[in-house]
DNA sequence: GTGCAACGTTTGTCTAGGACAAATACCATG
DNA sequence: CATGGTATTTGTCCTAGACAAACGTTGCAC
């Protein structure tokens, strides 16, 4: 009768659990069949009822699968051993965000303090400049966020209040500099089924100062408008954003498809996490593994680009 | 054979169109089943394959739906009457955006031009002042938006595109009014269910000219987190907002709780469109129905409010 | 070793209809 | 006019089976 109940006997349905973790009731239902994790309680009428143990571990499960793992491999281990996991994946990056930094910057977003941070984003920057700004602050920052998010410290739409003020903070940044109408200009997307938009303005912000011309036209591209848009730019460079979990496959054949309908004047790259993971080489295609590289990529493409006769 | 195709060929199966209208699969299924539309052809696997044209009755119904109408009312009717519908309500509202600023818009967001949007939204704002900006461009804007979704003239991501930098102009703005310190706090947000943070911030928009000084949690706040927020900033008013489809019963009994939970000298707005499908009348509620009486309400609680002693 | 195709395994999404509760509309009563 | 009860509408959840996309591995050719 009186077993500890649930720490504060909070109880989630599938919906909720979904919105926390932002895995589908289709395969929270599967897993549950499959590996028999989560396995929730039932209420009076037969629905599942999670407890936030569950949720923790299932953030923890996804933030892993968020960097190449696949679920069958990690399910079933213990929570510690998740934990263990993704502390190992950030201990083997060097780069790590200031310990008070990140300490102020999640204070402000839980609570909803955006000023504050927005003034704190504007303040780094300034001290930094932007290209050190973004490979020392807001990579690894990003990183931190995640992890915050996975551990629960923070919810779901205090890590959307972050994107959106980082946001702010670099749209601001690159506008300050003035456009030079002779440099690369380059042309910035995702694939249509690529979600995730910061990792452009990143790389924007790492262009920008180098005096490149960015396009940026946000996230999901169908191929034939990036063709068109290319030509319609003028495009010198082409270049594409690909988070980590991004089925290598489809990167591939995109990529392939794209590069046939380029001209083959126009330089293609693909960056972003899932670019570690190829192994093929492709043929008119550079891989930029990381942000830091996007400036020597910039570099050599000057040194071997021949102007076109008009 | 040579029965004509569907208009370009397009099929989408239902996650694309999930994405694309916001139905819920299991919604989709449900209404095929009830009402027996959309009635999607299937491919050699058995799956749904939805035509362009399901998607743009879908989007209709769904906008109809999302001013209150109920989906058995219409879902028979032919898509020309839903159009007629749509426009008939457009038609009874007063306030109109400009045609040529609506259709500069819509082109920067088709061409996903977001500096050019930036510096229109700036500019309108400069020459209309904040608070005219928002209820004599921006409200009829949001609509004007709205509708150009439904008829399939923007895709998801350049409404979301819109949103974004919406929120960028409105932010600066807001920003650049100093805080005065003894004007009346108001504490902004939603209740948990409610997705659209976008009001919230033409609230404060409206507000903050009038010299208050607003606290703004963003969207998805728990009660109790309202209770504690607004005695942390010692608030004189907490606003929520709630969106056309709010579940009715679901608003009123969250406000007759949080009235419950807050001190009698906290004032209590609800505003949003919601609010006009309010019947009853709620003690110790104050009901905003549109943006301009946010001012009204203002000066109200100005002329009636004695300082409490401390 | 490197590149590539063919294979088995893992994993997510789709399908069907049944069930029920939340939300609403309608109607009667104070 | 306001409140409360009842009927209807509507969305979400359930189970369990099926299959294709994505992945990793193996074997073969260079």
């Amino acid at each position: 009768m009186n077993m500890s109940a649930e720490s504060q006997g909070l109880v989630l349905n599938i919906s909720a659990v979904e919105r926390e973790t932002g895995l589908s009731k289709d395969v929270l239902r599967m897993w549950e069949r499959r590996y028999g994790f989560p396995k929730p309680g039932r209420d009076g009428n037969g629905e599942r009822q999670y407890t936030t143990t569950d949720i923790g571990k299932l953030r923890a499960i996804k933030r892993l699968m968020d960097v190449g793992l696949r679920p069958g491999k990690i399910i079933g281990l213990p929570l510690a051993d998740l934990n263990t996991m993704a502390d190992a994946r950030t201990a083997m990056r060097p780069d790590r965000v200031a310990p008070d930094v990140e300490h102020d910057v999640l204070r402000m977003l839980r609570t909803h303090d955006a000023p504050a941070l927005q003034h704190l984003l504007a303040n780094l920057m300034m001290r930094q400049g932007l290209q050190r700004f973004v490979l020392d602050t807001i990579a690894p920052l990003n990183r931190a966020i995640g992890d915050a998010w996975m551990r629960g410290d923070l919810q779901i739409f205090e890590e959307h209040l972050y994107t959106e003020q980082l946001q702010v903070a670099l749209r601001a940044a690159i506008n300050a500099f003035p456009r030079q109408p002779g440099a690369p200009r380059v042309l910035l997307t995702t694939f249509p089924s690529e979600q995730h938009g910061i990792g452009l303005l990143m790389v924007e912000a790492m262009m920008v100062p180098e005096g490149a011309h960015c396009v940026s036209l946000g996230p999901q591209t169908p191929i034939e408008d990036i063709r068109r848009a290319s030509l319609a730019h003028k495009a010198h460079i082409v270049a594409l954003s690909f988070s980590a979990a991004f089925p290598l496959r489809q990167a591939i054949d995109g990529l392939a498809t794209l590069r046939r309908q380029l001209p083959p004047g126009v330089t293609l790259w693909a960056g972003g996490e899932m670019t570690r993971r190829v192994r093929k080489t492709m043929p008119g295609i550079v891989l930029i593994p990381d942000l830091a590289s996007t400036i020597n990529a910039l570099r050599s493409w000057r040194s071997h680009w021949v102007p076109q006769p008009a």
